[in-house]
DNA sequence: TACATTTGACCCGA
DNA sequence: TCGGGTCAAATGTA
């Protein structure tokens, strides 16, 4: 597998920074107009974040470089959905303090971070978005002043692993295509991660050794046409399927069970898929970071969800870098 | 049969 | 006291 060299990570540097420079122009223009004033706001702080959270990745990849390679394959980057807009990261709150293993109905104070999930009905799939893990719906609130439910989530292997992490998936008021979903807590479900981390790598090396460039299209600030994903798909090893897919279900029955709720859209065939589940095809993985330095922490709590960037002829696959153990302290997971 | 989801009740923190 | 997070029995699904 090849890391980018200097010259290539420079180039891509050079180049996000112009378009970040472009979008700092854009929004000082933009400060001219009234109109949907606070829509063209959050717009470019989420393209200015974009920009910035890809320049961190790239600086941050030389790092790796330089230091100690892993044999696993990015899962973290690589599983960081293209099909989705997170509109920006609301909070970290906490990332070092200490999990709590949860035996009653005491409220957790655990790490917890938020991200804000934009989906497009429009198009149809998007691709599959799988976050790695397995999550169990536990509980379903209607909260007071807000249109719709709030969803929680366990991961699957609380029992069996005592893994504590949750999350909770809301839609938002005023958009019903933008989904809040709020982590809670790490995993310490690694077996199965690892499992996924290794088919990764015998299925990209494999493409590899063919000499197929694993390349797909999902430009910054753009979304993925569906047609463009599919094609990527046959040749794009980190995206898969969920082995029994979500068919002909109406997503609002997959993602909260109040029908009413859904503000006149047909979400019935495919259309996209529940956030909430394994079967995301839109759901954000956060990954806590404990002792990797202030970049990455920022870059996680301020994500760029984009697994590869396309200028021009210049395809990137972040999945050929490896994160997740520098990201992820073994020993929480061991 | 095993596992996931639903949903009303319970509990805790603000 | 109330709203939000979790539990757990009932129910659904493959």
């Amino acid at each position: 597998m090849e890391k980018l060299g200097a010259l290539d990570r420079e180039t891509i540097m050079s180049v996000l920074g112009e378009g970040r420079d472009f979008a700092n122009e854009l929004k000082r223009k933009l400060e001219i107009t009234s109109d949907s004033r606070e829509a063209c706001d959050n717009l470019m702080e989420n393209i200015l974040s974009s920009y910035e959270n890809a320049i961190k990745l790239l600086d941050c990849m030389g790092m790796l470089e330089n230091s100690v390679p892993s044999p696993m394959v990015a899962s973290n980057v690589s599983e960081l959905p293209n099909s989705i807009e997170p509109t920006h990261s609301s909070e970290v709150s906490d990332l070092n303090s200490k999990d709590q293993t949860h035996k009653s109905k005491k409220r957790k104070t655990l790490p917890k971070w938020s991200e804000q999930v934009r989906v497009r009905s429009e198009t149809g799939l998007e691709g599959h978005l799988d976050d790695g893990y397995n999550w169990r719906k536990y509980g379903q609130k209607d909260i007071l002043g807000a249109n719709h439910p709030r969803a929680y989530y366990r991961c699957t292997h609380r029992t069996t692993q005592g893994c504590s992490a949750t999350k909770q998936v809301q839609r938002a008021d005023n958009d019903f295509h933008i989904f809040e979903v709020i982590y809670r807590g790490k995993h310490s479900c690694m077996l199965e991660r690892l499992k996924y981390n290794r088919e990764n790598i015998i299925v990209q090396k494999k493409e590899n050794d063919e000499e197929t460039p694993i390349t797909i299209t999902t430009e910054p600030g753009l979304k993925a046409e569906n047609q463009e994903l599919v094609t990527n798909l046959d040749k794009f090893p980190s995206f898969s399927f969920p082995s029994t897919p979500i068919e002909s279900k109406n997503l609002e029955t997959q993602f909260f069970s109040e029908p009413n709720n859904f503000i006149g859209t047909n979400y019935s065939s495919n259309e996209f898929y529940s956030p909430a589940t394994s079967d995301s095809y839109f759901s954000l993985p956060r990954y806590p970071v404990n002792d990797f330095g202030n970049d990455f922490a920022e870059i996680i709590s301020n994500p760029t969800p984009y697994t590869n960037l396309s200028f021009g002829d210049l395809d990137i696959s972040f999945d050929q870098f490896d994160f997740s153990s520098q990201l992820l302290d073994a020993s929480d997971y061991f």
